[in-house]
DNA sequence: CGTCGCCTTGATGAACATCAAGGAAAGTGG
DNA sequence: CCACTTTCCTTGATGTTCATCAAGGCGACG
């Protein structure tokens, strides 16, 4: 996933010039965004349009901002390949994690009302992402209404995910919570369909903490006792899961509804 | 807000006869929508078009149920006055309150997507809404696309909303998330512009302590320990806030720009 | 080779859930 | 209307979970 081959007609990095046409189809077949937005419930048609009128890609190495909280909404990303962190600093100036991107990803849809970014997002590893003005996104939804049909019911998904991230804080234990973050990172890395029974974390255990509203010192006791229980295996930040199972059962039943929706 | 004067032209109870216009204009301005309408960001023009293809306003007493959980997704409501509770059963079969919704709400947004409701919404007290056929809705947003802007916008809110919540739950400690939720029910009470320093809890305690996500003993003990620190006096279920400051104060700076954001 | 960020593990304490028991209010049926 | 049941609420005692405090280790990087 890290090291992809950035075709020479993409256009890289932070530049803006624009470039109204980069490769069509061709393009779509090559980096397989086509199958993610399948499996987030975009048709065809859709992701045709969106491809024809992209502005480039954007490639971003690990510790370079995508876009800041505050910022006005200029363009609408959707991540290709990587990893993006969604973070927020409050009044108080402390940072919170709000989430880990990861392809097929729409983001900044909580923007629309304002036009402003309400978070940073920031790159975990390589990352690169599509971006599509967002005035021309408009522009094409008078155009195809339909559209506007499509990223309602991007929305629609979106808020059924936080309604189960707002269930998890309930569960009772961090063990329960630690869980489902554990299978919902798996799931999320395998989307594209990789069979492998490992995961790689990207982000620092102090993001998971501060993620899941846990003390770090906490996720760290949970990996040594997810360790020693025989259900998972880790190296710095390289993760093998050894008991599904177990898992699952941790998570629950509610869980694994959402875990299931996730994989489609 | 409970004796609401139903007029004679409105249909009421589960009677879903087509009558295709009831009173057009007159009616919102007598049950004063609009203003929601204008409050959550949807335009006159949306808000006309909404009125004048509304099937009928629908009446619910006191538990009766709107819509339940796993039906299919006929109808987008929008309430009118009273107040619905939102609950989900989970697998093993435990009631999960999900949200309380005040007038000018629009419900089942999170539907959209799979079509079929993903909660039952239950009348805590007389609640009337308003409802359209969701397909009738798709036709308009053909004809109008600005339509489907609204929506996504409405979305969008909605989205911020559920963020704000989340946030809410990393708040340390139960006074805090305590403060807001009463502060959240009295903005979300005076929405239009009634001025009162009381609000009525219309749900059981141990419901807010579903929803908050704590034990009902510890919802009992926290209306104990703010009346003794004569933040609030309660009898019964009637609240009156006797220290707006201290309330404030205790909810965090992250929550007051919600509380803000909710009154407009 | 020293600093800094990240991680680990142990000891302690506070916050909140749970258990328990009783009382008040509200609905139900005669 | 009153008895009866059921739901809802209160308050105290106890226990568990997890945050906090503390100290030290490891690896990356200049």
């Amino acid at each position: 996933m890290n090291n992809v081959n950035v075709r020479r007609s993409v256009i890289t990095g932070l530049n803006k010039s624009k470039v109204s046409f980069i490769s069509t189809q061709l393009t779509c077949k090559t980096c397989q965004i086509e199958q993610f937005f399948h499996q987030i419930g975009i048709d065809h048609v859709f992701s045709n349009i969106l491809y024809n009128h992209a502005e480039n890609f954007r490639r971003l190495y690990r510790g370079e901002h995508l876009f800041r909280q505050g910022e006005k909404l200029l363009d609408l990303f959707i991540i290709r390949t990587g990893i993006i962190k969604l973070y927020h600093i409050t009044g108080d100036g402390n940072e919170q994690v709000v989430n880990f991107c990861y392809p097929g990803e729409l983001l900044s849809l909580e923007s629309i009302e304002s036009k402003r970014h309400h978070y940073s997002a920031k790159a975990l590893d390589t990352t690169t992402v599509y971006n599509i003005q967002y005035n021309r996104v408009l522009t094409l939804c008078q155009k195809y209404p339909n559209l506007f049909y499509q990223l309602l019911k991007i929305a629609s998904h979106e808020i059924n995910n936080l309604h189960t991230l707002i269930l998890r804080f309930r569960q009772k234990t961090t063990e329960e919570i630690f869980a489902t973050f554990i299978l919902e990172t798996f799931y999320l890395q395998h989307k594209n369909g990789q069979i492998r029974d490992y995961i790689k974390l990207y982000m620092t255990k102090l993001d998971i903490a501060n993620y899941l509203g846990f003390a770090y010192e906490t996720v760290s006791r949970l990996f040594a006792k997810f360790s020693k229980a025989g259900i998972l295996d880790f190296d710095k930040r390289t993760i093998r899961i050894l008991n599904f199972n177990h898992l699952h059962s941790l998570a629950s039943s509610e869980q694994k509804e959402f875990l299931k929706s996730i994989n489609n």
